[in-house]
DNA sequence: GAAGGCTGTCACAAACCGTTACAATTTTGC
DNA sequence: GCAAAATTGTAACGGTTTGTGACAGCCTTC
């Protein structure tokens, strides 16, 4: 028999809590909303949650850590918490505090989706972030590839920036070295959409990512064009 | 003598099994139809699979992808996943996983049976013993063949660029020093096309390959010519 | 040693890919 | 919410790689 799962959305933005709402309900939870660490609370005691999404930062000086610490210390419900792109400091003290996972700001709904899939699959009382098996660091040549936080690093620790698309195209890859990747499947994966006849897209952000990466981009040796296919990642130390 | 492959569905949805059943047997292959994870495993224990044709999304709260995880854990049977249309993050983890391929829903039949035949075809070992003959690294002569990263150094270590097309002839040769391929068959592996009478594609491409790779293109001692047939990999130390 | 088939090689055409500039779109900053 | 900036899609062009047909030379067979 099937339990329909119980997802408890905590945003200051209605505008957030309308996306993830239509969202999850379309994939088949049940879903609640709630603006601050009062509802939260309220929906808490009234019905049974089985996850949580949680943003840090809300509105009026609420502060979502204590929030978190707080629903912790009276219930296992896996957390999930949404942080700012850079709140390091956010995520280690929410991880300590108990959280699952993190997800840090602006997301892709499908990634969210994968996340609450993975905690509820392993229901973990608390612990380590998520993919304890997912690789979220990779290193090659001389670069320091860090999915989680979506940023890549040379080895003298300076950032060089990716835009969205040139970082989704380079993890993808990257994730699996040696495994050639077709242009319509990097199309499907990494934009949504397919791919027409004669479009260069997928084509001019390989370039462009090269131009980024590539010691010399002429002679590429991190990505691999193979004629008549795709593209494959070919680096690793 | 043919041995019929066989082909393990697993999909809930019972019209979709007897869909796929039938298309499938009509097409000559034997086929087995299962609904959930423990079905699976139940086949894969007692008959030999060639082939696996998973739905991500099971029913029953039952994980697709920890279904393909786990059977991935203990064969290698190529596996190719049913997803729903825009579930982009699950055909990402479910390649990381290590399946072959995967289908959008809603399908073609005749697209299902496309993508079968070629990943069949690739996983094929062509005729060679079981195991994990993937040395990825093949030595000969004084080069250094690198299958992941694909490129081939000299002895001192510089890169001779070979083309798409130049690596892959090189590396399905290398693989097996000694086996003769027939142009047919390595027109089929390297293009995926027939070859029809009279088509010096082969004959042009193991030229440009020889120039590149023989000390004295004229007297090949890496890549000999077998009258009447094809082409042999004589190298390795 | 001659005939016929097979392979090596060449030149050219076709297909494919890299790159650029710019247009369209999205995101950012106020 | 709007304008500016950044990112991404598109089209065009040029270089590279591959397919093709012609032809020359070699091997095998008789």
């Amino acid at each position: 028999m099937e339990r329909i799962e119980h997802i408890l959305v905590v945003d200051d933005d209605a505008r957030i809590r309308q996306m993830l709402l239509r969202y999850f309900e379309d994939e088949g939870y049940r879903v609640t909303t709630v603006a601050n660490g009062a509802g939260a609370r309220d929906c808490l005691g009234k019905s049974v949650v089985d996850i949580i999404l949680l943003d840090l930062g809300l509105a009026g000086g609420e502060d979502g850590l204590a929030l978190a610490r707080d629903i912790r210390a009276q219930s296992d419900v896996p957390i999930i918490m949404l942080t700012g792109r850079d709140d390091v400091v956010d995520r280690i003290v929410g991880l300590e505090v108990g959280a699952d996972d993190y997800i840090p700001k602006p997301f892709h709904l499908r990634e969210v989706l994968a996340r609450i899939r993975t905690v509820l699959r392993r229901r973990r009382p608390t612990g380590s972030p998520a993919g304890e098996n997912e690789k979220t660091v990779l290193l090659f040549e001389n670069w320091r590839l860090d999915i989680g936080r979506r940023q890549l690093l040379a080895a003298d620790g300076t950032e060089v920036i990716l835009t969205t698309g040139e970082f989704d195209m380079l993890a993808l890859l990257a994730k699996q070295p040696g495994r050639v990747f077709a242009r319509d499947m990097l199309m499907d994966l990494t934009r949504s959409r397919n791919l027409d006849a004669f479009d260069r897209t997928i084509d001019a952000q390989i370039a462009r990512l090269r131009k980024k990466i590539e010691r010399d981009p002429k002679r590429p040796s991190l990505i691999k064009s193979v004629r008549g296919v795709g593209y494959v990642f070919t680096g690793r130390t």
